[in-house]
Parts: structure tokens; C-alpha cells; sequence
DNA sequence: CACAATTCAGTTGTGCACAACTAAATAGCC
DNA sequence: GGCTATTTAGTTGTGCACAACTGAATTGTG
């Protein structure tokens, strides 16, 4: 906090601050954002990840709910209650597929095809709240890709087994 | 996810996919770095959160719930159940202090600070699970802390009546 | 001293993330 | 057809983030 520069990089007790830096700061930024979304989405009546849910909906038409995790890497767990609430918000439906009676299929209703309208607005604004142009925007959100997927393979070669 | 880049840049249409992209990756990679943690944190007995309150105890030695949180960026709310989880797990103790009794004061036990020990080593391997060197993860923080503090303004400006 | 405003930790309630599990439907194989 | 394995939503339980509130202690002011 105080001391930016940390001596003996060679010593594992410094790593003890330097690691906890770039989760954190993604961390602190991604909490930020929701702080922006949660302000901006407030009139519209959604939280973040129902907006990110309208968002696929609104691209992709209807969708059965596994599809809808595969775009946002949600899992059922998250998505089946968030679901819920929108149902009760009227915003999307929810019908088990004909032909296949395992999967739910997700639409919009009328409202939620409508709420569009008004969402239409929001990323200008959340771009502007970031200061940063387009340019800068998709520079960084490609660096941010590259770690995550670094961080997925990662994970899982530690999963199996290698212990460090 | 299949066309990176957008038609008609001037269409506001657009802009409800490119908008979703900065914030979306920024979560990704922070969920991502999550999972990593989780995975390297499990055989100390601690989530990524608890983690990093150790991490400030173990740098500041004791400090008042309210400082915690300062560092954390984190309010009582969330400190408070995480802290009681933490201190039945032994590693911490809470008293209130006793020259304020408003103040409860985190300190570590024995336990807490002998777990240091084991911990040290978990920097190193979340740094490679990243696949970034030191000068690189240096950039990418120095871009997000920006990238937060524009996010926290904008965030304040917006609560304060602009409309948009 | 008395009184209002502030500070601080804690509680409650809502919502999300994820692991582990259940239950039902489907697909593949004999 | 009968069997197992897989796929798909859903449920349950744990933990975190945050808003709104409570209650106690402290501070500031007269």
C-alpha cells in the first residue's frame, strides 16, 4: 500500500503482496463495473447478470437455458433462479421443449422484447463511464481474454494433480 | 462470438453487444481467477476472500474490522460473517478494544500465523497459472486501477441525478 | 451535564457463483 | 425390448457482495 517497490524480489515472503495485486485490482475493477450497471440498471429493473441474460436473448432469439449458460458460463445453479425472477418480472418465459423434454427453452415475452428500447441507451453510457475509447476498450478486453483463458487451462492442469 | 467486429458503428443497435464485452471479460477473468484460487487455496482451508484478509493481517498484524475493510474495499456486512467463519476456524481472534468498544479488533492466532508458512508459496504458482511476467501483470494492473477510479467517479456522478 | 450527530460492528434480506446432488428424459448398445 | 450412460434442469447448501437497518459507543456542542 505504502511501499510500491518490494526489495529481494528473490525472497517468496514479497510475493505475498505482489500476487494479490492483479486478482485484486481485476477484482476491484469488475465490482466497480457492477457498481456502474447496478446505478445505470436500476430504472430498467435488472441487476447485471439478468441484463447480461436479456442481452443474449435479445441476439439470439430463444434459447434453451443450456445454450444461455454456454454464452455467459453460468451454470444451472445460477441460472435457474435468476430465471425465475425474471419469469416473475415478466420479462422471458419459460417452456420445456416439445422435443426434447429434458431442456427448458427461453423466450422473451412482449415486455421483455420491449424493455430492448430502453436498454438501448445503457452502453453508451457505461463506455463513457469507463474513460476509455474503443480502441482502448478492445486492447484491454483482448489482454483480459488471453488471461482468462491462461487462467482456465491452468486451473485445470492444477485440478489434476500437479501440485506445484 | 462470431463476428468481432461490429457493422455500422454509429447505430446505437450495436453498441448492446460491444458494451457487454469490457465488463464481460473483466468478469470472466476475475471469476477465472477465482477458480484458480480455489483450486490452490483448498489445501489451506481458505476462499480466495478469506485469503486475502490474511493477507492484510499477516502484512499489518492486527487492525480494527473498519481498517480491514478500508483495505478490502469490503464493509461489514460481508467482513463480519467472513471473520466469524475465519475465527471458528481458529485463525483469528475478535475482541472488541478496549479504549473504543465500538472497535473489534482482528488479530491472528498462532495458528493464523504459522499459516503464513504454506501460504508463501501460493503467489508464485498463481502468477504462472497466469502466464504473464511481472512487467506485464504490472501494465495490466496500473490499466484496471485506472479503469476502476474513472468507474467509481462516473459511479458517483451518475448517483447524483445524471440522468443520462 | 444533556442532547444530537456520527461512528462502528453486526444483522437481515436479496441476489449471484458454484459444488454436489437429484430426477427425468434421451441416446446408444446388446 | 431392456440396459446403462449421458444429458439437462432443478434443488440444496455454502460463501460472498451489498443495501438498509439496528444498537451501542463516542464525539461535538451548548
Amino acid at each position: 500500500m505504502s511501499t510500491p517497490a518490494a526489495a529481494a524480489p528473490g525472497s517468496e515472503e514479497n510475493w505475498l503482496r505482489l500476487d494479490s495485486q492483479i486478482c485484486f485490482s481485476l477484482q476491484a475493477a469488475s465490482r466497480a463495473f457492477n457498481g456502474v450497471y447496478r446505478v445505470i440498471l436500476k430504472d430498467l429493473g435488472l441487476t447485471y447478470p439478468q441484463y447480461l441474460v436479456m442481452l443474449v436473448l435479445w441476439e439470439e432469439g430463444e434459447l434453451p437455458v443450456k445454450k444461455l449458460g454456454e454464452h455467459l458460463r453460468l451454470d444451472s445453479g445460477t441460472l435457474s433462479p435468476l430465471l425465475k425472477r425474471l419469469e416473475s418480472a415478466g420479462l422471458v418465459r419459460r417452456e420445456r421443449s416439445a422435443r426434447d423434454e429434458r431442456s427448458v427453452e427461453v423466450r422473451l415475452t412482449e415486455e421483455g422484447t420491449a424493455l430492448r428500447e430502453r436498454a438501448v441507451r445503457v452502453p453508451r453510457r457505461i463506455v463513457a463511464a469507463t474513460g476509455l475509447d474503443l480502441r482502448e476498450i478492445g486492447e484491454l478486453r483482448e489482454r483480459l481474454d488471453q488471461l482468462t483463458s491462461a487462467l482456465d487451462t491452468a486451473a485445470l492442469e492444477e485440478e489434476l494433480g500437479d501440485g506445484g
